[in-house]
DNA sequence: GTCTATAGTGGGATAGAC
DNA sequence: GTCTATCCCACTATAGAC
């Protein structure tokens, strides 16, 4: 009765832990304080899920389906610079969850818990903006590294963060030249 | 007899703490297990150090001066694309000192306990190498991000990732147009 | 499905003797 | 500068009663 997490009682505790997450860090999301949170001890948890990971699983898998639901959404629009309009939908997505992003992507992925295919279709938007797995891998690290950066408070506190994230874009948005300047030929 | 861990007995210390970390990771570096590295009960460290923290602030310190170094003599080739030189010094420090990196850039800085001007020092070849601290800001999230990303093994284990760092180099190593191309004034 | 009780592990840190 | 003894904390997880 536990595996999945697809009982109502099971998906209740994934909500609950959930909330606990954001508001507080992947620190607080102890068994203990998560069945606090449900007014229950906490070995009765056990009684609903096999153990900690698969709660942990649990969560970020809805993290990933409420995140490439948004990308999918942000690339729909059309109008926009596609590279400039995931750039917009992913920093909304981890500036409105902060500790849920830091558990979606600190460390492995626990794939085997996951559903099948749910990584790549949250990846598929940036595929689409950027024409190609290298060059969406590449600008992945760069959006990744300026959010995790900012979240860690590596840089300074100046007006200049935000020329960065406009740096990178201009810089993912049209394929760069496969060597150095030279004359056309 | 402890605060910046200048003794002899407390940089032998620092260096056994750095050396535990190096081999076994963040989470075997414990007051109990580097004890038993040198051969003392636990209790004894706190006679050379007041806290932890001050433990792991010295790691980083030492960590950064290498890398600094490091990155100094590989802008001095002068020869070579400077942004490329330094993606290959800092891959190169990543790689060789996985846990210590993840030590010195995962969570925010211990700035207080760092000696001044040594984080500047560490930032300033990539600063030079890109030209102005908003690309290098920006790059630095590239190169950081395609680094953790690689550590925490979340792109698929292709030929594709060597392509997505030439993609990045590529795409941070001549200033970008500031707006979409047309034709020079 | 909840409870009490508890096992088992590990951590940082202090007091005080030597 | 090292020791022993210990405190206090927190965690995941299990057994078995109700």
């Amino acid at each position: 009765m536990s595996e999945p997490l697809t009982s109502s009682r099971g998906r209740q505790i994934v909500a609950v832990g959930r909330e606990l997450l954001e508001r507080e860090g992947a620190e607080a999301l102890t068994m203990r304080r998560l069945a606090d949170a449900l007014g229950i001890r906490a070995p009765s948890l056990y009684k609903h899920l096999p153990d900690k990971a698969s709660l942990e699983a649990a969560i970020i898998a809805d993290g990933f389906e409420q995140a490439a639901t948004a990308f999918e959404v942000a690339s729909d629009d059309g109008v926009r610079d596609p590279v400039a309009a995931f750039v917009t939908a992913y920093r909304a997505f981890a500036a409105a969850h902060p500790h849920l992003y830091r558990l979606m992507t600190g460390g492995p992925l626990p794939r085997e818990r996951l559903p099948r295919g749910l990584e790549a279709r949250t990846a598929a938007p940036l595929l689409q903006a950027t024409g190609s797995p290298a060059r969406a891998r590449a600008a992945w690290a760069f959006i990744h590294g300026m959010i995790i950066l900012e979240l860690d408070e590596r840089f300074p506190s100046d007006g200049l963060t935000e020329m960065a994230w406009e740096s990178g874009i201009s810089a993912f948005r049209t394929p760069p030249p496969t060597s150095p300047p030279t004359s056309p030929a």
